[in-house]
DNA sequence: CCGTCACCGGAACAACGTTCTAGACACCCG
DNA sequence: CGGGTGTCTAGAACGTTGTTCCGGTGACGG
């Protein structure tokens, strides 16, 4: 937003095309800077940041870069790629620490909490694993490798290794988008555990410890982590 | 599919409207029987096991109903609601047994197992934790409740309860998703792999054991969910 | 001066989810 | 028997989406 939006009518305003020369950029452009890869990104993720994925639009997001709609697609193929661009820029935000403490299960946990972080701050991007789209992005593959050397360090190998770094993995995305679509309104909740009380004899343990009122989605996260970093770390010693 | 079905363009077949009263049904439906959720669910399931997510579509899914696409709206409110009744379908295709065995372990194991299998059999239901909507289907509760009370008898109570169910929900989930996601051609597979190499100095440990190679998804899920059972058992003990 | 190239964007298309509205049929109450 | 009520069906249409077609504009090199 420049000083002259908000003014969606300003077509006639001063008459026509001469001006003022001050005013006028001298390179033809707007006086925004030119349309990059990068502008783009910035901007699909701010729109996703504020108002979900479901409204990111190609004519909402050219709208935001004060750009005509199909200018997007000179730079970028489909709306897919700027999804694709927009998530592995999230992975960019975790810092990815270039050498290791003495405790190999610290840096793990630190890694993957700070991955948990970022993805909480933009939970759009836990709905990735949905896409069918494998992650290929510079910044996804930069934190996979930090994330799987550290589990080498800490003495995996082979199969193991795959698996242990699948489920960390999962554990983060699944945790984040479970959190995320599990944030009701104080109404929706309440209709929730409502529900879930009628059906109390059927169901009584869920009823019991109801996952709809549960909200403590740190625990949650952290426990499993311990569960899943317990058992790696027997399975590294046999 | 029906016998008329294959033949797009029968409309003046055997001129208009009289035809033969044995052929003609006699109380007004067109010989299939009447639409009702459960119909259009089966239909559902069907569209998207054939032709994935993104191909399930109201105009298309009453095309496979022989039914004008209105008629749906009837039945359902949204589009949102078929594809929730869809997952929680196939959450019933997992036979929950209503009683234990003497291995709490294995019970979790075995009730995981089959989710997986029933996921993998209809790929696209692994996108549900994606979706903003919480599960409260009847099936997936019963699911919930099988996972709970087994996790119950294994020593679990309170946090590390809520942790354990959430943990193994999202190893089920994050698993299917991750190994439908990278189920790349073969094109797709060495362009992926070729990519990885020019960037092997970047990320050694990656390239190394290459995850867009490694298609052994049974040793990961299964690996994991050791992990992650030996970390229940441990807190169980505990 | 003239083309070529990088970049921009209006108009249009097919497809989507959904609503509006009207029709067909069954059944009940008189 | 007859008219109204409720259940179910569906055509037409609206607004929005991703994307393509095609025509621009300005800078720059020959």
């Amino acid at each position: 937003m420049n000083v002259i939006a908000g003014n969606e009518r300003t077509k006639s305003r001063s008459g026509g095309k001469v001006g003022n020369v001050w005013l006028r950029p001298s390179k033809g452009n707007k006086g925004e800077p030119p349309l990059t890869r990068a502008r783009i990104v910035k901007a699909a993720v701010a729109l996703l940041d504020d108002e979900g994925m479901d409204r990111l639009t190609m004519r909402r997001l050219a709208e935001r870069l004060q750009v005509g709609t199909t200018t997007l697609y000179w730079h970028v193929a489909t709306k897919d790629d700027v999804v694709d661009l927009a998530v592995d820029a999230i992975f960019g935000e975790t810092q990815v620490p270039d050498q290791h403490t003495e405790s190999a299960r610290e840096d793990i946990a630190a890694l993957v909490g700070d991955w948990r972080n970022a993805m909480l701050r933009h939970p759009w991007a836990a709905t990735v694993p949905a896409r069918q789209r494998p992650l290929m992005g510079p910044n996804f593959l930069a934190w996979m490798e930090f994330l799987q050397t550290a589990l080498v360090r800490a003495g995996l190998t082979g199969k193991q290794l795959n698996a242990a770094t699948w489920a960390l993995y999962n554990h983060v995305m699944g945790a984040t988008a479970t959190q995320s679509s599990l944030q009701l309104s104080a109404e929706e909740t309440r209709l929730g555990q409502e529900y879930l009380e009628n059906r109390r004899e059927h169901y009584p343990t869920v009823a019991a410890n109801n996952y709809i009122a549960d909200h403590d989605w740190d625990a949650n996260f952290r426990l499993g982590l311990d569960f899943l970093l317990d058992g790696i770390e027997a399975a590294s010693r046999r």
